[in-house]
DNA sequence: GCTCCAATCTGGTATAGACCAGATTATGAA
DNA sequence: TTCATAATCTGGTCTATACCAGATTGGAGC
């Protein structure tokens, strides 16, 4: 017997749970189309959508647009204290990483770029899109604002991979401290676009902004998550 | 002229957007009833929900069960490394906070809790559970387990505020490591409950795991939070 | 084989209506 | 005034249907 007054679509979200559990589905796997499972299920396409979208909550299953309803493959481990590169870390934890520059420039320091960095309004900044790919699916896009001061030939260096390790070895940089900001957000515009995903598609954003050993302004760097890509996982005050 | 092949529910976000704004909504004020606005807005009590689903996962306004939609609050800015207690850093941002202890027992360490702590399945733990509001908004809810060799009077202690402070004042208790999980979830079940909100719930997941000098395990916090409750701020590697 | 285009399949959007259950408010009796 | 209760208001759930637009597929023509 089902508990009285569970709803539908919470029950659908169970039984679809236990559904993919017995099928064995595993990353990145189709789901059956919305119609099938309505029938399947008996019930209609709105509440089966319902329930897919509980499961979409719950990191279980992800959408891509107008294709279908995929197996969501396990979080990335990732740990933005570090200096470590997205493609290494990608790479240890036994997955495909791969990176796309979607725009590299030249720029000029907005205002409100300015009023975080100490840079004057105007001042010339690099500015870097890239799109980042885990086992060719689109994690995060993230943009970068590199301080030409401490780098100027940055535009004729390749940016498909670390930009830090192209910091530390061409020009030998290397933060001093960062702040770190986290928080969940609802992707949007150019975001949402560029990871193909829905308008307010649930996401994370993490933001890190360096200073070096003379607490001149490094870089900023704001990325934008698919919100069951990531598990962030940081130690603190060890000493080894 | 708006943009063509935009949703109507886009559209509808925007105006609703532009409208709260014009009508000064503050923090924790009411919108209109649902129906109330699909008449305003010559659509549908669907559409408009659409487009509130879309603020909601924005940010910009939340939802009390059955009584209508109210403007978020500003985030609370939050630092998981730092032993602040939440009551201490809720006041100095200018809120009012409040802790309710749901409950409290002495229990036996189940078997996951055994794996990421080294005590021994069936070793006495402490277990408080508990919700935490800021100006009366239950914000998240807390499960602390505590390793009663280092402080076997737990259970007589007020746990209405910081349990940290206790441990550090009662029993000269100080973490000297620790391991921070954070990531984005669906909130469900009995956190879903506590903090009266729809099952799948946009919510943060924090752990925090807390080993003493000798590497004993301390303390284990599991954290969930709302989505849209805070924003979360850490410095690192800073010599001040 | 190849390319191109049409048919088809998919999820995305939207309408109109209905009923439910919890929360709030109004009412009326004590 | 107080307190129980009834009416009402609210968002939550669900059905049935329709059409759209992007993605995929299949086949015709080369």
């Amino acid at each position: 017997m089902s508990r009285i007054d569970y709803p539908v679509y919470l029950q659908l979200r169970d039984r679809l749970w236990t559904w993919i559990e017995d099928e064995q589905l595993g990353s990145q796997q189709r789901l059956p189309s919305e119609r099938e499972l309505s029938e399947r299920f008996h019930t209609t396409r709105v509440t089966i959508r319902q329930a897919l979208s509980q499961l979409e909550a719950e990191g279980l299953i992800f959408r891509s647009n107008r294709r279908g309803w995929y197996i969501t493959p396990e979080r990335l481990r990732y740990d933005p204290s570090r200096d470590v590169g997205f493609n290494r870390y990608v790479t240890e934890q036994g997955f495909r990483p791969r990176t796309e520059t979607l725009s590299k420039v030249l720029t000029e320091t907005p205002p409100w770029l300015s009023e975080i960095t100490g840079l004057a309004i105007g001042a010339p900044i690099y500015h870097v899109f890239r799109r980042r790919y885990v086992d060719e699916r689109g994690l995060l896009v993230e943009h970068n604002y590199i301080n030409p001061a401490h780098c100027p030939g940055l535009l004729s260096e390749s940016t498909d991979v670390s930009i830090w390790q192209m910091l530390r070895d061409q020009y030998d940089l290397c933060p001093e401290h960062r702040d770190i900001e986290i928080y969940p957000l609802a992707l949007k515009g150019l975001e949402a676009e560029a990871l193909g995903v829905n308008q307010g598609t649930a996401g994370l954003y993490i933001q890190r902004l360096s200073f070096d050993q003379r607490g001149e302004f490094l870089e900023l760097d704001r990325e934008y998550w698919l919100h069951d890509a990531l598990k962030i996982s940081v130690r603190i005050g060890d000493r080894h």
